[in-house]
DNA sequence: TATGAATGAGCGTTCATTCAT
DNA sequence: CATGAATGAACGCTCATTCAT
């Protein structure tokens, strides 16, 4: 959305910066990156950065804070309207592949400092990304619930989860001429929810043969 | 099993000082650590370093080449002696853990590094990581080639694991209090043989009922 | 006095940003004070400050002016009800003493002004100081004309006095809990009197014994 | 001694900068001189400073410290080898003079720190200068104790002194042709010794005429 | 080989000053 | 007159790298 209006028309010095930050990071890293850089790229001066962020460092720590929380906001919009836990595993797929194709240099900046040792950025990101964490949790621990997914530990099925979008997507990030990110959906589903061993929910069928089973299997990939 | 050799005795100049590069990369990123630190942890002088290293790039690549390589030689080891899919799997899953865990201050490195985008660094280390990456595959391959596993996509099962590995391992080294990664050796390896619909091998009944399979999984977790 | 004026009533916004400065000059130092601490301390945008100063030597050295100018007067007004020596060097060490009393801030900013190397700042306030000095010698040469004081040379004479007070001011400045500048009065009076020799003026008897002379200094004391 | 030696021959680097910056300081003030001025008066890089000095501040400190430590031991040699108050005060004021005028650089720096809000500064310096302090109200008292001085406020005497020689230091440092400070010295002692009413040691006649005192004036000045 | 003092390019940040409103 | 957002030159400081010993 912010990419958008900026395309269309007026952006805010803030937001302008924090896109030119977002496209440096992503292109040499946070501390390879001069303030100067992003500076230019906004269009402004020097100065003007420390006018909207107090240091460098928190230029960083308050565009993931914006950005994560963004997409927080919007994957929590779409899986307010999923029925099934099926529904709900492929919309965080989907949402992920879907979000992070679209912001590449965000994808890029977010996946590095993620693990980056600084305790400074870890705490100030982590808000945001506990909360998608424990969205994760939540829909495999309705679908347990559910009688959807027999009971598993719920830490390490998110760590699956987010674990393996999250390398599909350094895989994205990395590869000189990748493929669609989205084109990954249904294959990652597919392995999730053999995973999850993830049933049809109540109302169908429980006994189902094997032969079902691969046929779903085959269907998806 | 570094520490242990330089624990024990003599220990060349080179490996002193990729084990304190190990260290203090580990402590605070690469680029917040001066070589001058790498040099005081190492017992050696500043100088020095550059005798060994063309620069303090270098001193990164081979740590990550040289530890990824041994990473992957104690892997390749233990994979050869396991007869079926799931011991490969096993296998590949404690023996991650493992190494990871004796190894804390490297997975705090490569964790990191594997994500920058400078493509130096990325070229230097994708021989080790790509040759893991295959190992993972050829797992998975000879599965399918064994019927054990339907077929799948290659890459994304990779994905899967590997991201499945590496978000299990960062989440211990960004605990504060974290409990022993190879507790988590079953319930991962639990998920991914759902998720690779992974049969008994072929001596053995080709019809399983779907009882039979959630037993499966109640035994394993 | 400044002061009172500005709680009082309305005060010019020339004069609010020159007592804002006085206190934060005093507070940090010159170069330490950014001008958009004057401006926020005075109530005024700091571009308000370059209509009423050039720049910010500028309002340093009207400052100085303004304020040296205003202790000037007061010094002068006075000296003028005078009749002996001793009772104009009373004078001069109150009035030093009772201004920088209650105009701390300024005496802060005078005394470092006084001493820095810049000969910008130097010349603009060597007005006021000047005549402070004249006053001085003024005073002194007047003894001698009276011949209540020995020819002595005056420059050094001017020297000891604005120099034990400008140093009693130092130490009252930079002391933690300092005793009011105004109980030192009398003591230093003593002292300037004995520095210069001082007798009784004319009228009195011209030849006074030892011990006379010592009673004096007791009743000082 | 410090610029003796560095005429002769060798100085050491530490000498040169705190030399250097001695010199930038005076022509500029602290604040005004940019580390690279230093670094390029003493011969070295900007980078070399901070091998001898954690900061710039510490610069200024240890300037301070090391030369006012100096004078303080010159000062206290030189004492002790007076036998009568008079005697140590105008070792007092030879020995002020002849310094700062061999060291005109360091007493412009000195003379401008002492006045700075700066605690850390003040406090970094406190140590000299309160033994010169001590040094100066040590010659009074005994003088009191000898009976050559009647009893008066040390502190107020101490004051008199030092801001009576500081303040000479001062106009002979803004002079633009200053004439020699140590003319100065015969005139000041004369002063002081009628300010702290210095009677000649006990062996001598207690009882002297006004006229006698007044031939010991003029045979002073 | 080994040292570590020295270098100087480069970066983060401040702040006096301007100018469009 | 008044504003305050914007500027960009300048400075303090770091640290990868070199080289005389």
């Amino acid at each position: 959305m912010n990419e958008k209006m900026q395309a269309v028309q007026y952006v805010s010095k803030f937001e302008r910066i924090l896109n030119a930050a977002t496209e440096a990071f992503a292109e040499s890293g946070y501390h390879q990156t001069p303030v100067s850089k992003v500076a230019h790229l906004a269009g402004v001066a020097d100065g003007t950065i420390y006018l909207y962020f107090k240091n460098k460092e928190e230029l960083l720590v308050r565009l993931l804070q914006e950005r994560l929380g963004d997409f927080i906001v919007c994957m929590r919009r779409e899986l307010s309207n999923c029925k099934t836990t099926e529904a709900s595993l492929r919309t965080i797929v989907k949402t992920h592949f879907s979000y992070m194709e679209q912001n590449r240099s965000l994808a890029i900046v977010v996946r590095l400092e993620l693990r980056k040792p600084n305790q400074h950025v870890r705490s100030a990101i982590s808000g945001p990304l506990l909360e998608y964490f424990s969205l994760i949790e939540e829909v495999v621990q309705q679908g347990i619930e559910r009688k959807e997914i027999p009971r598993i530990n719920l830490r390490t099925a998110r760590q699956l989860i987010f674990g393996s979008l999250d390398e599909a997507t350094t895989d994205w990030v990395m590869a000189r001429n990748p493929q669609a990110l989205m084109t990954c959906v249904e294959p990652m589903l597919t392995l999730f929810k053999g995973a999850l061993r993830l049933r049809k929910p109540k109302g169908r069928k429980q006994i189902v043969t094997l032969q079902k089973r691969e046929e779903d299997g085959n269907a998806d990939s």
